[in-house]
DNA sequence: AAAACTATGATTAGATG
DNA sequence: CCATCTAATCATAGTTT
């Protein structure tokens, strides 16, 4: 048969290198898939052995996720009391448990820290993309729909017009004379060294435009 | 020769049930393979997603073993903090001290989930934004500077302008004629009845326009 | 955004040294 | 115990719906 060049649905998994994925997107979808991987590999070995496993993932958006057999407290328990066997009469409890709180803390200032100039990065950009947008919007406004023009804008675009009727009006008529008395250059219209004539389009709904959204071009200079 | 019934050297990886390996040897291979397995997962998971891990498993013989990214510790703190945040307590002047800690974690934590929702909203936002650029850029693209053009906006620029010249020498005649016969009506250019002139601006580079980067306005429904 | 799909890369059961 | 080998199973990157 043709198949010729059929395309191949997919390629595949493709390799990919372990870093830091770029993609913010790509990246959400990767740790969803590679966290439940995760758990269930855990799962596996807690039953193919019997062994006990805590997990606890913290990811990008900082959510806390946790795999837990039998409960990942108790286990965070049984490894906290080994890690800190030597509770020694000398010190006290409480010095042990201070300086966790204590790096509890700061922990929460670095990632405060850190997320505050994230956010002002956001923030920044997105504030220059809207102000962007708003600036080409002003710039455009011409091009709404003329049903969609406030009062400023109509008005305007009434002087537009009639300015450009005059413009036409002068222009046709030096035209006329020139006409008259010299021949036609190549494009009289086109080019000519003081037209001052704007490239006002006509709004004619019964030419042209099946779009019932006709826009109407009008670029800011000439304005 | 006698390879008659040549051996296969292996099997390659046989299915095993997801149940406890009943002989122990075999289980403390397993066990060891899969548990590296398992944190080289958990390791891939960190780099690729930049996320915090940490995972405690205590062996068949007791025995912890542990991963964790940066340290185990810190994580476990982290996740025992938001697991009881709200550390409240009756009296004792020491519990006064504790409790004021707890505030203060509290206080960071919260302004911390307050930060992070505030940096997704952000984001979208900005991500949103971007796009909404993306698309009106590949629709505008012949606002873009003349000389930005390819060659394909640069061949359907020059038919527009083309097409305007025909039609203004159109209505320029039309125009003369008119008013060589009958005295002219209040528009005659504006509202005629089959006029398609487009709105294509006069590109002239030594009038009105003191910016370098002038741009031609273009609307979409005219090409 | 989440689920299904698919082909390929990665893991590992079992054997062997 | 650990390393290596093989081949089959499993996980998942990229795509599609």
């Amino acid at each position: 048969m043709s198949m010729s060049k059929s395309k191949k649905s997919s390629l595949g998994r493709q390799k990919i290198p372990i870093e830091k994925i770029p993609k913010k997107s790509h990246l959400q979808v990767t740790f969803s898939k590679r966290r439940s991987g995760l758990f269930k590999k855990a799962s596996e070995l807690c039953t193919l052995c019997g062994v006990e496993i805590a997990i606890v993932v913290f990811s990008p958006a900082d959510k806390a996720f946790s795999f837990g057999h039998p409960e990942v407290e108790s286990l965070i328990d049984r490894y906290t009391a080994r890690n800190h066997p030597p509770e020694s009469s000398s010190s006290g409890a409480h010095h042990l448990v201070e300086a966790h709180r204590n790096a509890n803390v700061r922990d929460l200032n670095m990632q405060l820290t850190q997320l505050l100039s994230q956010l002002e990065m956001e923030k920044k950009r997105g504030e220059d993309l809207e102000q962007e947008r708003k600036t080409r919007q002003r710039q455009l406004w011409w091009e709404s729909p003329v049903d969609e023009l406030g009062l400023h804008e109509l008005a305007q675009l009434k002087l537009s017009i009639e300015d450009l009727k005059n413009n036409i009006h002068k222009h046709a008529t030096k035209f006329m004379l020139d006409s008259s008395s010299s021949s036609s250059s190549s494009s009289p219209l086109l080019g000519g060294p003081n037209t001052s004539l704007g490239p006002l389009p006509r709004y004619d709904a019964s030419s042209l435009h099946p779009n019932p959204h006709y826009h109407l071009a009008f670029p800011t200079p000439y304005l």
